[in-house]
RNA sequence: CAGAACAUAGCUCAGCUUGGUAGAGCGCUCGGUUCGGGACCGAGAGGCCGAGAGUUCAAAUCUCUUUGUUCUGACCA
């Protein structure tokens, strides 16, 4: 590409409407450019890194044994409806009516239409396995698009799906795709963590997720160094340091806590710690009230407790179903209430603790376990920093991640909502065993700038750039340094290797700091000495340029 | 969905408190001087001040409504 008549740009502010690194980077950079909240456009170099990142996955898919498909993006409502996922996703499916009023939706995920395709080739158990997959436009109405390409409401996908007779064969394909993603994450240069996830809106039995870490990440993982344990928080069971509680058990008593609505406050008030303190969460499940207490210093994890009850739907409760019991907002406690009550096991360990006694202005103090009444008891709450592996119990770190991919083994949740069977060797009907697997390119390529920039711009890891090199011409009069650039240009073309010709009437400041915000790999200096032979060849993360001749720059690229 | 902030030229912003009909820097066009880290001089083009309603002789400015964008949370591959 010749800079001068392409379509090219930079701005030399931050974007005023992108707070994150990556958003803002690409935007200024010209990679992206905002139409509305969570769509974005494709510009030249933003399409290239995505096409590069496309191409490395097709890689290691085909090498999988996988085939490539296209599904419409405009699909009928009603395999949806059949899978029981058009409530599933609720509003976060875009919805539309074609003219004769017909529903349709556009695509969130496919495995439904997977389904529907896989019914056309399976007719026994010699059909399998096999996998199909697809790099296509997803459209999702998130709740809240942020942070540039991160979350937003279009975005290009790879979902792969597999196809098998049983789970001995889910397991294998499911190898299959999860070594290809290693593969293609270590080829596109990320730094990446392999999490257990919750299988959430997809179903199924086991989900894994790619996620790159960046301190911006929306997830919080855990992971274990000794051992190599790795969850996202939101799954890991807790296990406590084990806090021995050595004093005695003292008699429950009431204290006059004025104005102290929340468990800081009251903690504050009385001079107590947090942990010694159980706090109540008023929530609705399902429309049913419930009131959960848990440590002091601990959140409650909407995903377990959904699990433990058997429920599908977490809100905290309003006025009218707290009315419905003896519970005070701010002074609720687990003594005499008369509500359905869930407490976590660890309030079971708990001694002497400080809670609330359903009076207004008054806590308990020095409450035990023996003196609470409750319904049921269960892990409910998140991991937190200081408690320890599940596994071998050695203290968890803790990191922010950006969710960049992941795998799921659905089993037969779909092919039994879909009717998709087969005929066994007895020629008995059984269900088809399904996986789904699936990356996410935008956010790949905003996860990689998180991770690959400095103050002055971005730095593309070389497999991933939209070019690889870029060649500054640094007079754009001067005859000599445009033949000698031109001619480098056209040979490196020859050769294959993609480059970016700054020829361009702008002074040598603007070409450097230009070629260094869009983070080219290499950049080659024609300037002063280009006469006698001698070009600056540098690195984008190196410290110094270095002087070579024409011959050495190419041999440096080959 | 709740809370908050913002919306003025292509971009980043000032002006608003105290109403008098539009400003800066960068970018862009033309001319000149420059030419190895976002140069300088001169001359220009470019905006129904997000939209609608109201108050007023007069609204970018005050009031109400609305839409959009961002942040925090809720939610969410």
């Amino acid at each position: 590409m010749k800079l001068k008549n392409a379509y090219f740009y930079t701005l030399r502010e931050d974007a005023r409407d992108e707070d994150s690194v990556s958003g803002n980077l690409l935007v200024k950079a010209g990679y992206i450019k905002k139409t509305s909240a969570g769509v974005y456009m494709m510009l030249p170099l933003g399409l290239r890194v995505q096409n590069k990142i496309e191409e490395i996955i097709r890689k290691y898919m085909n090498e999988a044994g996988a085939q490539e498909v296209k599904m419409p993006a405009l699909i009928a409502a009603e395999y949806y409806e059949e899978s029981g996922r058009m409530k599933g996703f609720g509003p976060s499916i875009f919805k539309l009516k074609d003219r004769n009023n017909k529903d349709m939706v556009l695509g969130p995920t496919h495995e439904e239409l997977f389904a529907y395709a896989a019914k056309s080739h399976i007719k026994s158990y010699k059909n399998m396995p096999f996998n199909l997959y697809q790099f296509q436009t997803k459209y999702r109405d998130e709740p809240r698009a942020r942070f540039g390409l991160v979350r937003v409401k279009e975005f290009v996908m790879k979902d792969a799906y597999s196809f098998d007779a049983d789970e001995k064969g889910l397991d294998e394909s499911y190898r299959k795709m999860f070594e290809a993603y290693k593969k293609s994450f270590d080829e596109m240069g990320i730094n990446y963590r392999i999490v257990k996830a919750d299988t959430g809106v997809m179903g199924g039995l086991l989900s894994e997720e790619f996620q790159a870490i960046a301190p911006l990440g929306e997830d919080t993982l855990v992971y274990c160094d000794e051992c190599g344990y790795s969850s996202n928080l939101e799954v890991g069971k807790v296990v406590r340091t084990a806090k021995t509680y050595t004093e005695d058990i003292k008699e429950k008593q009431l204290v006059e806590t004025p104005h102290c609505e929340s468990i800081e406050d009251v903690a504050k008030y009385l001079k107590i710690d947090m942990a010694d303190t159980v706090k109540a969460l008023l929530m609705n499940v399902d429309g049913e009230f419930v009131v959960f207490f848990i440590n002091g210093e601990r959140e409650l994890n909407e995903s377990k407790v959904l699990k433990l009850l058997g429920g599908s739907e977490l809100n905290f409760a309003d006025d009218e179903l707290i009315a419905s019991s003896n519970a005070v907002p701010g002074y609720c406690g687990p003594i005499d209430l008369n509500c359905k009550v869930v407490i976590d096991e660890e309030v079971l360990e708990m001694r002497n603790f400080c809670c609330g006694s359903n009076s207004k202005g008054y806590h308990y103090i020095n409450v035990n376990p023996s003196d609470i009444k409750y319904d049921i008891v269960g892990d409910i709450t998140n991991t937190k920093q200081g408690d320890l592996c599940p596994v071998c119990g050695k203290p968890l770190n803790f990191t922010k991640g950006i969710e960049i991919g992941n795998t799921f083994k659905l089993g037969t949740k779909y092919s039994k909502a879909m009717d998709l069977q087969y005929a066994d060797e007895e020629n008995k009907l059984q269900d088809v065993w399904m996986g789904s697997y699936g990356i996410g390119l935008g956010r790949t390529m905003a996860a990689i700038v998180e991770q690959c920039h400095d103050d002055k711009g971005i730095i593309w890891p070389e497999n991933i750039a939209p070019y690889k090199a870029i060649i500054l011409i640094m007079s754009s009069k001067d005859v000599t340094q445009c033949t000698i650039a031109n001619d480098l240009y056209r040979k490196l073309n020859e050769l294959g290797i993609e480059c970016i010709l700054d020829d361009r009437d702008e002074r040598p400041g603007v070409k450097f700091n230009d070629s260094e915000l869009i983070g080219i790999p290499y950049r080659i200096t024609v300037g002063k000495k280009a006469g006698e032979g001698i070009l600056e060849f540098k690195k984008r993360d190196a410290q110094q340029p270095e002087e070579l001749s024409i011959e050495e720059v190419i041999e440096r690229l080959k």
